[in-house]
DNA sequence: GCGTCCAGGTCTACC
DNA sequence: GGTAGACCTGGACGC
């Protein structure tokens, strides 16, 4: 089955693709020529594999495979899925309007760059996030990778969904110790877990336009193991860029790009960026990504 | 090959 | 409110 979807102005697929790390975690795969995103998800329990690649008559095509045929109706959730992951309901017209002045910053609007890739669900994304905390990247990949391939659904091209969060709540501390590698952010695992799948937390709520940036911040930070760094990333990805989400990586970044590599306080990072107001987040991650979209993605 | 040290972000206890 | 130490792992390094 083949699903043609419109995409929105200033839309580039390979920039949203490798806006960030999440394409080379599962269950995200990135295929070249031509640049196919691949991503494993399900449809009413039933496993599938989407393989997305851009057209040139401003659409992109999503192939969808499956063990079973898929209802014409699940047609329309599969749609709405591979949109919310390339954010095309998102509206970037008054970001490229602010950076159009600056010279420096045309190559953004030349790239059609700025939409960051985001998971089907923003539980998968938090999850996520906690494994990129406090390790490195390649132990990130490692505790994703077990979550999908031990707690998640296989799909016909052998690769698997990423785990609800009732089947990572159903395991036990030590298992997301020992067999997932998550080490001491399992009980973080577990009990973001058990909170969304019993439904104390509804985590559709954090989509709604009514909460202002620093009440989602509030919302964010309550959750064990959602630290500054953490929330402030996750921001980004529902929509909010008022915050840099500062880490070492991007710190030692900036004193590269603008100090010659002395070190800088957080203070002189975030007020550089104050000009830019709620989208300082966004040209902060964009400057310190820019080599990506000119040499190669760097995972 | 083995042991040691370090980096990484968040939480908790303490001042 | 600010700070120190613990948490856990992979990788780098020295022997």
């Amino acid at each position: 089955m083949q699903i043609t979807l419109r995409t929105p102005p200033f839309f580039s697929l390979p920039s949203t693709v490798y806006s960030h790390g999440w394409c080379a975690l599962e269950p995200f795969g990135v295929r070249e020529q031509p640049l196919t995103l691949t991503y494993t998800t399900q449809v009413k329990g039933l496993p599938i594999d989407l393989y997305i690649v851009s057209r040139d008559d401003n659409s992109i095509r999503v192939t969808v495979q499956s063990a079973a045929p898929i209802k014409r109706y699940d047609r329309a959730v599969i749609a709405a899925t591979v949109s919310h992951m390339l954010r095309f309901d998102e509206s970037f017209d008054e970001f490229y309007s602010i950076i159009k002045k600056e010279k420096e910053l045309a190559w953004i609007r030349r790239h059609k760059a700025g939409r960051m890739l985001r998971s089907a669900t923003l539980f998968e994304d938090i999850i996520k996030m906690i494994a990129t905390t406090n390790c490195s990247w390649s132990l990130t990949t490692l505790i994703v990778k077990n979550l999908c391939s031990r707690l998640g659904k296989r799909a016909p091209s052998g690769t698997y969904t990423f785990p609800a969060p009732a089947d990572i709540a159903a395991q036990s501390d030590t298992f997301l110790r020992e067999e997932i590698r998550a080490g001491y952010r399992s009980p973080y695992m577990l009990e973001v877990s058990e909170a969304v799948a019993s439904g104390k937390i509804d985590l559709d709520s954090f989509y709604s336009n009514e909460l202002s940036t620093e009440e989602l911040y509030t919302k964010l930070t309550s959750l064990k193991g959602i630290g500054p760094y953490a929330a402030e990333n996750l921001l980004k990805l529902l929509g909010h860029y008022d915050h840099l989400g500062l880490d070492s990586w991007s710190r030692k970044k900036f004193s590269q790009i603008h100090k010659n590599g002395r070190k800088v306080s957080d203070k002189v990072i975030v007020r550089k960026y104050g000009k830019y107001g709620k989208w300082g987040g966004l040209v902060f991650w964009l400057e310190m990504t820019k080599d990506w979209y000119f040499e190669k993605f760097p995972i």
